[in-house]
DNA sequence: TCGTGAATGTAAGCGCTGATTACACGATTG
DNA sequence: CAATCGTGTAATCAGCGCTTACATTCACGA
């Protein structure tokens, strides 16, 4: 079959330079992967997690639509690179927040790690929301998202007891504090991603300055009285 | 076309004495509407939101995998009513759970609340999660589900300005508190549907004592101290 | 320099899905 | 009894994930 030599423009000698010349369209992309994984940051930032399609990212990488499966066994696999990718730059954003805090005032930097979590969450509510809610790809097969969610659970710990040894807190039991800050932060974001703020832009200024209100709030609830 | 009339099996006469004698499928289904609502609630429980396709549901109806549309003009629709469904038991269940708590104490009756918000929410994790994030349907189109979500706001409120009125609030910001606790209660069920507490089964008896836990941290955070 | 195999693309097609359309059947009503 | 409306079926469409067979190109060793 395959009547048609389309792709095959350079059928002449010279082929090489030709190709190299005038071709638009190299048989091999390069690096599709990455293109793969861009052009699906890309879905999930338009429609959400369940916006992408193998199909359409190839589309929009010009590439044909079983090409995708040479590089992600599944959907799922192609969803969950993207997880990684955008639990990444989270991960990277936190922590630079938390490397700008000083490091005398431990609820302070507790309140630093909130509000960088939360003005991430609330700019990249779909970035968020991908590396959130596990049922949209297999978390336990994502060794790198685990990881290094473990890692920022781990950070808020150790901030906590810092705090908490510095005499900031009124509850000594941080585990219960860490847990309940966590349903706060990811409470706000997610209500802000699953549209309970209507009012509200998504990231509007009004959006991070409720944000912050309530965060201090909570913060003000842990804290020992002056 | 329609060359095999295999459907008319009873061409003979005395087709109606036959059909009500012997056939196992009347032609009309009688109440499908109803029946595909709580094949949907079942897919939803089973599986989340996704799980649901109109044609399983057709199927475990033993109708035809175009006849839910005569109901239903979109899988959203049907979406949409198994969520109206859902609404309006946990609406329920809230509801009962704050007509049992004594007047007496706003405090504690916000408490009631929240308790009751937690334990449905973390006894049925998927039909809670089909009435909260909202890229599942078109809320805008579901009235039922916006009023019911408004009372049930509006029912905090009134609570929270009860509690402040008796003196048992610290902050005077009412909103800021609604927010803040609902944020918290919505934070701690969507954890536990989005599979962050992995060790707890769902809807174990574990993560229903941390939910008590954080809820009381917080409570404790906005009440006036003694 | 030139084969040759691995890597990576295309083409075609399977079964599933949501959705639409034309038609068949049954019950209600005048 | 006949008309009509509500509600089922059958057939069909396009889009999806995914697989298979084949085409093309690159990289490496004789």
């Amino acid at each position: 079959m395959r009547p048609s030599a389309k792709p095959s423009v350079a059928k002449s000698p010279t082929t090489k330079r030709r190709r190299r010349a005038s071709a638009p369209k190299p048989y091999h992309h390069g690096d599709l992967r990455r293109v793969l994984i861009d052009a699906a940051l890309q879905l999930v930032g338009e429609g959400g997690a369940e916006a992408v399609s193998v199909r359409e990212a190839a589309r929009r990488a010009g590439v044909s639509p079983g090409a995708p499966f040479r590089h992600f066994p599944s959907r799922d696999a192609l969803i969950q690179a993207v997880a990684e990718e955008a639990q990444r730059r989270f991960r990277a954003e936190i922590e630079a927040a938390l490397a700008a805090a000083p490091a005398s005032d431990p609820l302070g930097r507790f309140r630093c790690l909130g509000l960088a979590y939360l003005r991430w969450a609330m700019r990249n509510p779909t970035h968020f929301e991908i590396i959130s809610s596990r049922r949209l790809f297999d978390h336990d097969q994502a060794a790198a998202i685990s990881s290094d969610n473990a890692e920022l659970i781990a950070l808020t710990e150790q901030t906590l007891a810092q705090a908490f040894a510095a005499g900031q807190l009124r509850s000594a039991d941080l585990k219960q504090v860490q847990i309940a800050g966590r349903a706060l932060v990811y409470g706000f974001a997610r209500m802000n991603i699953d549209g309970h703020f209507p009012r509200w832009g998504v990231a509007g200024a009004e959006a991070e300055r409720t944000a912050e209100a309530v965060l201090d709030l909570f913060i003000e609830g842990i804290a020992k009285r002056s």
